[in-house]
DNA sequence: TCCGAGTTGGACGTAGTGTCCAGAGCGTGG
DNA sequence: CCACGCTCTGGACACTACGTCCAACTCGGA
């Protein structure tokens, strides 16, 4: 417990909120801690490690991954590790459900047309400031009608996008909110003085 | 080794083919195995687990997870976990590419009037420096013992990828290659001025 | 040993940043 | 109608960070 903690909470935080990892402990044979728990099983439980009989180990002990379906109908893919001194059972669920649902939804969509070679980065924070501008002129009317709040809001969400981390950006922004340089200054130190 | 073997071969399994299990030895700072690898690692290479000086541990000494970048532009989930008693450091990295492309085709027919609420991207373009070099220490080896061509490379890559917009970013390149920033710029002047 | 390629730290001029303020514009209430 | 408060403005300013340049240094090869 310890010892493999750390371990089986990596393995949670990873695949969160699609993976349950049990450790067990064989020799009570109870349930030493469960981590994102899904299955309804916590800590104490009797650990039912009886299911592995049906299951061969492979090399290192592990056996699976083999497949589960918990009482609400949901399909897992388990695999069980067999650790030792001390001696422990790792068990690691993870809730197969949503990669079904996207693997079938490529299958249908994604398999005829190109497979999408990558959206690689964006480098046009100039045009992200008039994305966002824009998006904002759709919803609070063109960009000399705004008021201080709506200001405020786009500044807010131009600053924590990161935008004022790049050279030149304050000018652009001031640009495309028609307001002065020393504007975009002032409401800049508004929105992040009451903020932290 | 003999201990989290189990565990490691355990999670590569469950994720196979897109999780590489990495095991460390910290005291020696070397590899000790590597399970399903992709990044080109293997046993017996150096760590180099400095990058994680630039991450927060979270509770239950586990790391992230936090995003990476291989070299051929695969993004990466990795977490890593302190192991004590023996001491190891456990590190598995997640190809995140199958599962991003899943998730916006789900985002994109799930939500057909997506006015888009949060485009969110990268404000790390701290972050993006390691991740590049990171994944070309793995390719070239230790930074120290890069040559002329390998910086050039390197460079070519941060400046095509808009790095140097930022603000302080020549002085975190400099740092991350171990070079003064006066190289940065002559090696950038040399990359620029054989392109265009 | 000398040479040249490459790197370095420092110096320096400049672009761009962030702050400050006096004053203009404007709606509101007296 | 004026006075007041609120907001934006344009310019001034100090300062940070950028990008360039150069003399000095290191190091491997002729």
């Amino acid at each position: 417990m310890e010892r493999y903690g750390p371990a089986c909470a990596a393995i949670a935080a990873l695949l969160s909120p699609h993976a349950e990892v049990v450790l067990h402990d064989p020799d009570e044979d109870v349930v030493l801690a469960v981590w994102n728990p899904f299955s309804g099983r916590e800590a104490g439980d009797p650990s039912l490690l009886g299911e592995l009989d049906e299951v061969r180990p492979g090399p290192d002990g592990v056996f699976g991954p083999y497949p589960k379906v918990l009482a609400d109908g949901r399909t897992l893919s388990s695999v069980t590790a067999m650790l030792r001194d001390p001696d422990a059972v790792l068990c690691v669920n993870l809730d197969r459900g949503p990669f079904e649902q996207a693997a079938a939804l490529l299958a249908a969509f994604a398999a005829p047309v190109a497979p999408r070679p990558e959206p690689l980065f964006e480098h046009d924070w100039f045009d992200r400031v008039n994305e966002v501008v824009g998006s904002s002129v759709r919803l609070r009317g063109p960009v000399e009608r705004w008021g201080k709040p709506d200001r405020l809001a786009v500044l807010s969400e131009l600053d924590s996008s990161g935008v004022f981390a790049v050279r030149r950006a304050a000018p652009e922004v001031a640009r495309a909110l028609k307001v002065s340089r020393s504007t975009v200054y002032a409401l800049l130190a508004e929105v992040r003085g009451e903020k932290p």
